[in-house]
DNA sequence: CATGAATGAGAGTTCATTCAT
DNA sequence: GATGAATGAACTCTCATTCAT
């Protein structure tokens, strides 16, 4: 496969991915995806094998484009504060772009699939996501900025809340208003102590 | 359709809502629903005109078994924190019990589906879980056992951390230490100030 | 499944037999059994799952008749000569039913799959046939009215001409005089001795 | 075409031929030819203008070469016995040579297609080993080796144990000890008269 | 009321053949 | 000459839904 073949292959990919986070991972369609991508049939097959073998490399590439943006963040210099705040602003992108949030084809694909859940990448995520906050509350703690004593299980929670709220945001519908209030209170808690 | 009628209704129902826990809402085929009520394909269409709907009255008892046991544990006698304490053991156990979770396949059905959000089945769960919380936020506050500025983002919060617990359970897999700790961690929030 | 159910069942191997019979094995599609039956495609498969099963069921019937053949001849009070006769009557009769003579798709399916050959259908009807010729074989050098040395080579042989004879009349062609010319040799081989 | 093209050609109808061998006809694919070529696909299409073209190449090929062996053979002094059992040896490779035996290969191939049965290229192959065997028997009879009565019809039958056999080799398989039994059973019957 | 055989649209997938490069 | 990405018709198989019994 030349470079125009990996051209190709990353539009599909990156056109899947739109589809799953339409419709999620059960109710596409081999049709769906090649009038997506105005390509024939026969055309998808020589880039994937499978629909479920698209359907993980279009998770691969998520994980890759998250990794990228997480490794500018920390980058840069900056409070923990300021990180903290760019986490969850992006995540807060991540849940109001509906169109843009593949949690519940992941939630889907993880649950119809029987895979061992250790090895899922969807919890590969996840646990990923809560080093980064203990990790940054960690920093916080040692330089004053926050209050915690358990910063494992803080960055638990705020995960266990972002997971809500995306999921809330594909089904029940969640307003910008109550994303900011959510994120607000969890970094209140953190720096509780130096508010009263 | 008589009362014998009723309760083949009832026992389609319910074991259905065992279907639909198993597997999710997309991936259950009429075979696996007629399969598991052992009796014949044309016999469920005697009382459920479609898949669609036979999984939207099943949400619909769901509701009202859920309103039960919140009626009787509200009309004890009981302290806030035991109301509050019972709330959360009742939530932790359906997180839990895997096999007896239907967050995905609700999840699955009004993503699928393009109802308004507003009216959905799941959105009025949410919001009666939250209204109840902020309640015994209140009274607890006005009773001194809590300390708390804005019952209703607290109540979210909680209903958010449940639902992504509810998630996680099922997809990436979530120990009951995680889970104690998480609404431990809820509930200090509250608590909080008497502690200091 | 009912009655009426296995009548339909038998029908369709009836029919798909003479669509084997006439296109081979790997040619044939499940349109041309839904066609040929006049059923719906999802019919078919109410009765088999795969093209795979539906030609061992057809192979198992073919196996079945000819048994039964059998059965009848052998119960009859006949000389030796009288049965041999008739076991090659029945060849000849296969042989030149050009459009009924399974040969062609037997091969094809025993070759396209890998089956142990030792357990093939195939094979156990040639070996059946060898046994039947040696049998007779042996009973007609008994009762004097064949010499024969080595029944079992000669039974193989008259096998092997009878399979390169059904081969030959669905590819290249064979006229009926060749057919008879060639079993009468071999029965001449049989019975020369007396004859000098 | 240059010779260079030649060379090419004859490379794929090699490769193709092994290839037919293993798969049979309608089994192989255009991507098997090309994978075992080492060419583009748009290659094969600029010696071949379709499947059904190749292979009726590599089968004139196959001929020649039969033709070939048939000329070296006749060429060189030898007694008819001592032809004829060069013959059958040549015969009982190709039977034994699973991997180099394309009988069932033509038997798809000519029975799938429609050709008229006169001409096809199994037929002349056929017609070609009677007329050997029938000429070889008949020098036989003249210089008092064998004795044969009607030597065109025991070349036939000669013929069709071969094909017999052949088709055997790739289905229900046969042992080398049955082939040798078989073609001595064969040539012992011309030579009876002497033995007794 | 209840059955389950039957339907047919549509899913995933394969492959001979073409054609721009 | 040679490539291999692209096509699309045709394949196998599934399943919600219907309807004669």
């Amino acid at each position: 496969m030349g470079e125009k073949s990996e051209q190709k292959k990353q539009f599909i990919l990156e056109t899947a991915r739109k589809v799953f986070t339409e419709k999620g991972y059960k109710s596409v369609t081999m049709k769906d995806i090649v009038d997506a991508c105005e390509i024939s049939r026969g055309g998808l097959y020589l880039y994937f094998d499978s629909t479920e073998q698209l359907f993980m490399e279009v998770l691969k590439m998520e994980q890759a484009d998250t990794d990228d943006t997480l490794e500018d963040a920390l980058s840069k210099e900056a409070t923990v504060t300021d990180i903290l705040a760019l986490f969850l602003k992006e995540q807060k992108k991540e849940i109001l772009r509906g169109t843009n949030n593949l949690s519940i084809a992941t939630y889907e694909f993880f649950f119809s699939k029987k895979f061992p859940k250790k090895e899922n990448i969807a919890r590969k995520k996840f646990e990923l996501g809560v080093k980064l906050l203990s990790e940054m509350i960690d920093a916080g703690v040692a330089n004053g900025e926050f209050f915690c004593e358990d910063s494992v299980a803080v960055g638990k929670n705020i995960m266990f809340v972002i997971e809500g709220l995306k999921v809330a945001a594909r089904t029940i519908g969640v307003s910008e208003k109550t994303v900011d209030e959510q994120l607000l209170y969890m970094i209140q808690g953190l720096v509780y102590e130096e508010e009263e």
